[in-house]
DNA sequence: AAAATAGTGTCTCTGAGACATTATTGA
DNA sequence: TCAATAATGTCTCAGAGACACTATTTT
């Protein structure tokens, strides 16, 4: 396929910051690359927005061909927009619209798309990887934006599943801070934020004394936020 | 000038929220444009990224062309990408990389660009008119950043000169935020927030009893924050 | 003297952090 | 009975909001 215009030409691409939580660990997914340019290096997954798709289309695209994940399985936020014009080697100009992409349980990586081999890093390993293009930087600046939303909005359920004990949410805190909380004041705080969370009524099951299970409240912002401690 | 290319063709423009103040009021800058599309609508500066130039030299020489601005006079930053492919009538595919750009007694506006005309407009009546594409989203969503921004960064002092009173400060909140703050209360929030602003050791001319004088601390994040009030 | 702006102190209330023990379940 | 998780209360401290008057300058 060929085309034409009279305007500066650039390809558009969407690469996308997967969080997900194992064993209470953050970790982010990762593909090798099978083709040039960077051939056989960890890289976000992604890949350019077709003719006629919107931006968060082609993120939900990929997130289905990449990592065999539905809409319904994550919340999706754009990132930013990164544009240097020495970013891609390919004598195409490549702007990529990052995403950060938060989700529960979500299923063992496997290869997809143009990915030779896909799977789930710790971030402390993956952030120490030489990451294809300026992925170094697009996932550092992923993280930074997942740290910052936790403290004010109510996306840390969005790594929970659809009912979930307090106890989880806090190890969702405490994993992607990377700082272990105080449970009753933890408690104290997300009860105190209206909207955060709202009892099912269901007790959990499984290990451990059962607690009350809660499902996300009706809240996207938090008020008070909840503080990242210092140190 | 024509190109060609093995991937969907996008055309990337810069769009830009650029915000002053104006006797104590918000103001926003807008262009009317001359051609079609959406002839004679008011619309946001902004234009088309050219080949080899990053995504913020757009931004700036866009500025430059539609706003008559150096960098050195202002604070820009990304705000986020609109691509709905329906955004913008032409045959193109067009995605805009939108920007928020704050700055202190900015000029009077004067056409330049592709603009037939180009004018401040306080942010209340800017709102309501019938901007082209999907620019009252965007002026919407930067109008959305920049008053969150001013909550826990040191961005406000880029709406002051080099050097001002705390009572500027002040306005430029009140401006914002669109509430009266408490002087008192303000002052001691700001000086003991570290490295909000230091002292020059000069006293504020003109109307009034003279005051000190500060300039922009080294902070960029806000420590404790500023809160905007609710109701 | 009038208008404009700068500067100062205290009380009260809310929210954050520190901190230990008991309760319930499954293995 | 042990391991794992849930649940509960109090004290102290920091920061936010409410609130009134005096000081210095220009016109």
């Amino acid at each position: 396929m060929t085309f034409t215009s009279d305007f500066p030409v650039f390809a558009v691409a969407v690469d996308l910051c997967v969080f997900t939580l194992r064993d209470d660990v953050l970790n982010v997914l990762l593909v090798r690359r099978g083709e040039q340019p960077f051939a056989a290096h960890w890289a976000l997954p992604g890949g350019f927005v077709h003719e006629n798709e919107s931006l968060d289309a082609a993120a939900y695209r990929e997130l289905s061909e990449e990592a065999g994940v539905g809409r319904d399985r994550v919340r999706l936020e754009q990132l930013r927009t990164y544009g240097d014009p020495a970013r891609d080697p390919r004598p195409e100009r490549v702007v990529s619209v990052a995403w950060v992409v938060l989700g529960a349980d979500l299923p063992s990586a496997r290869a997809g798309g143009d990915a030779a081999e896909a799977r789930w890093w710790p971030v402390a390993e993956a952030t120490r990887l030489p990451l294809a293009f300026d992925h170094a930087q697009i996932l550092a600046d992923g993280l930074d934006r997942a740290r910052d939303k936790l403290e004010y909005t109510t996306l840390a359920t969005a790594f929970c599943g659809p009912t979930f004990t307090l106890g989880r949410l806090q190890a969702v805190y405490e994993a992607v801070w990377g700082r272990p909380l105080d449970a009753r004041n933890f408690r104290r705080k997300v009860l105190a934020s209206a909207g955060f969370v709202e009892e099912t009524g269901e007790l959990s099951t499984g290990v451990g004394r059962p607690g009350k299970l809660y499902r996300t409240g009706g809240a996207t912002d938090l008020w008070p936020a909840l503080q990242l401690p210092e140190g």
